[in-house]
DNA sequence: ACTATTCATTACCTTTAGGAAAGTAACTAT
DNA sequence: ATAGTTACTTTCCTAAAGGTAATGAATAGT
């Protein structure tokens, strides 16, 4: 990796990453998409418990609008919606990775303390 | 890798390393210390420009509550602190770079839309 | 005595994040 | 007509993040 960046874009590119991804939710609603793959409002609501409809409403427009999340309005009896990740997405995989990989560690060396 | 994570112990070590390194200055400092070696006070404000002492204090004193830098007071005319990495806050080096690398990615990505 | 340097702290204020509770809209079932 | 379901939205509120400006403590130089 050429060490030859001055530092300042790098900088920028470590805010944006860091304003984007960051918050109470955004790598849990993420996280949960990975896992189960399709989802409806009402399922993320349940899986990331505690979060209220308002905050997760929120949450999935801006993933929208950063272009990691599709969003897909079914035309059945009460409308369902479903939220999916997109191909894009894979990208935030490495930060979220090695973001639960320094977590589980952390844990241990601050119990340890 | 083993996928076998039940995802409960994953969240809470997602949501732990979030809200340690996130905030608006936390990578920053980390960065730049990682870029400069050892630095002092002074040096650290200069270089995160923007930042207000008040808030540089603080985020260097939760750094160093979390085992990731070390601070030296130095026996000088004037004080001077020297403020550097431990060995521990390699750790959190993957989850910098993997920062970088999808924040340059998404400024073009949304550039191009 | 006065000014400068370094590493802070304190008081005060504004902005943002996020939660609780209720409401809306569109439709369905009873 | 009433009540339930799904996906929000709106209003109101509190707490935390973060900024500005002034101040303090310790020491040294002039």
């Amino acid at each position: 990796m050429s060490n030859k960046n001055i530092g300042k874009e790098t900088i920028l590119a470590l805010k944006d990453g860091i304003e984007l991804l960051s918050g109470k939710w955004k790598f849990c609603i993420l996280h949960n998409l990975q896992k189960h793959g399709t989802m409806r409002f009402k399922d993320l609501q349940e899986m990331a418990q505690g979060i209220s409809p308002k905050v997760l409403s929120k949450e999935l427009q801006e993933l929208e609008d950063n272009l990691l999340i599709s969003r897909t309005v079914n035309d059945t009896k009460p409308v369902t919606v479903f939220y999916a990740l997109t191909a894009y997405a894979k990208e935030t995989q490495e930060v979220a990775n090695a973001l639960i990989k320094f977590g589980l560690k952390h844990r241990d060396k601050i119990k340890a303390k």
